[in-house]
DNA sequence: ATCGGCTCGCGCAA
DNA sequence: TGCGCGAAGCCGAT
């Protein structure tokens, strides 16, 4: 499974529990390609124990939505069944994790506790805090990412230039076949039932943030199927289209990774073996295996990744100097929110994110960086791009979330421009800059179809 | 269409 | 200590 990808997370001393091996499913909601469940299996085969599946529904999670609730839960319907067909039982818990989690392990006396890993402050402390309570040993697996974050590097990187050769050097060790998960011969007679998964979504506090989504089916099999099209009819126009906004050129994957219904290494796989363009296939694997594993080295090792305190030295010190320049208008959260905004390029955008629940890539930096233009200054508009994002987008609350706002408010990972109005030193992006790389015309005309369409 | 200048600091070679 | 070079930039000159 690649050196260093288990971590002890507590208790290397303590004594075994006589019941099931338990994997505590947070970020990595699938059954295959799942170092976790790897782990525990290995572990629970070699100590000849049954083997569970625990997940706890938090009633809110950091403002999330009804529809991306809906699509989590969707996908843990078809894992719990994967699972079951394997002999593993799946137990749905609904409440506050760290408390309800750690009286499930004890009252089941597990032999060992597998956690996967999720480099934000919130899911972070309730592991922590889980660790703590239980009397067994407790391990961490580095499930999402190809190569394991405290393996790629000790420290927060300055940039992807840094990251990269350090992924580079090792990547081959990690991007490998994973091995299948298999049925499972310990049967775990005791297990409870759990919560119904259909029922769940009434626990759920969560408000109607934009209409329901039709276009991505939720699951494993989907995406798995998602990128299969992908590589097929999209990857050779990649390198090319990919920042281009009226064309389909991108994966649009980044749901199913949130919620680990796929594994970024097997998309990483299934990229990488794909004959034809070589350019394309080596930009998309710069993405989802560099920038994207970056993202996690940040928040891992930045508690304030969603504040400005983060911000380089250099930034911080351009955009206070910049924080009296003239704007345009200052917009409230509200008027961002429905599209009120002076730039008719932006509030395409913004629809695009409220209808679709996802906003093109190159869009996303363009979004984030006219907030800061019309904002009292660059603390206020990364607090609106974060709430905006997370409130919105299937792949929100997520470290790319964060990181992609720092560095298009913050100059996070990226290096100072030339001098400009409000942004200082930061690389601004203009809607002229945009009218030259694409044709704007014609992606307003696909939003505005698309807001249409889905009002009816 | 393409090019260069804008500007800072990390990491490495020396 | 010096030097090369960087996650998607802009703009004006050619």
């Amino acid at each position: 499974m690649g050196e260093g990808r288990v971590r002890p997370l507590a208790g290397e001393a303590r004594a075994p529990g006589r019941g099931p091996v338990l994997y505590w499913m947070q970020r990595d909601q699938r059954a295959q390609d799942n170092w976790a469940l790897v782990q525990a299996q290995a572990a629970a085969l070699a100590a000849g124990r049954p083997l569970g599946v625990v997940f706890c529904l938090a009633p809110e999670f950091l403002d999330a939505a009804r529809r991306q609730y809906v699509f989590l839960l969707a996908g843990l319907r078809e894992t719990a069944a994967e699972l079951a067909a394997l002999n593993i039982p799946f137990v749905l818990l609904a409440g506050d994790p760290a408390r309800e989690v750690a009286e499930f392990v004890a009252r089941h006396d597990a032999a060992r506790l597998v956690l996967d890993f999720n480099p934000l402050r919130l899911p972070t402390s309730w592991q922590a805090e889980v660790a703590r309570r239980v009397t067994m040993p407790v391990d961490q697996v580095d499930a999402h990412n190809v190569v394991p974050v405290w393996v790629a590097s000790p420290k927060q990187e300055y940039a992807a230039a840094t990251l990269r050769p350090k992924l580079n050097r090792v990547l081959h060790r990690y991007l490998q076949e994973f091995p299948p998960l298999v049925t499972h011969p310990h049967p775990w007679a005791e297990a409870p039932r759990g919560l119904d998964l259909v029922a769940a979504l009434d626990r759920v506090r969560a408000a109607d943030h934009g209409p329901a989504l039709a276009w991505i089916t939720p699951g494993p099999r989907a995406a798995r199927a998602a990128l299969a099209t992908f590589v097929s009819q999209r990857l050779d126009d990649y390198a090319l289209g990919r920042n281009d906004p009226t064309r389909a050129a991108q994966s649009d994957l980044s749901p199913y990774f949130h919620f680990g219904q796929l594994a970024p290494q097997r998309a990483a796989l299934a990229v990488a073996t794909h004959p034809g363009a070589e350019a394309s296939r080596e930009a998309y694997l710069e993405e989802l295996i560099v920038r994207r594993e970056l993202s996690d080295n940040f928040c891992f090792y930045n508690p304030h990744y969603d504040d400005a305190s983060c911000f380089p030295d250099w930034a911080r010190g351009t955009l206070e100097a910049h924080a009296a320049d003239r704007r345009e208008v200052i917009l409230t959260r509200d008027q961002l929110e429905a599209a009120a905004s002076p730039d008719p390029l932006w509030n395409a955008a913004q629809r695009e994110l409220v209808h679709r629940g996802k906003m093109h890539g190159y869009l996303r930096m363009y979004w984030a960086k006219q907030i800061l233009t019309w904002s009292r200054d660059a603390d206020e508009a990364l607090a609106h791009a974060i709430a905006l994002n997370d409130r919105y987008h299937l792949d929100g609350r997520d470290p790319n979330g964060y990181v992609g706002c720092a560095w298009s408010i913050g100059g996070v990972h990226d290096r100072p421009w030339g001098e400009r109005p409000v942004f200082g030193m930061v690389r601004s992006m203009t809607h002229g800059g945009c009218r030259r790389k694409f044709k704007i015309d014609v992606y307003m005309k696909q939003i505005g179809h698309l807001v249409h369409g889905s009002q009816a």
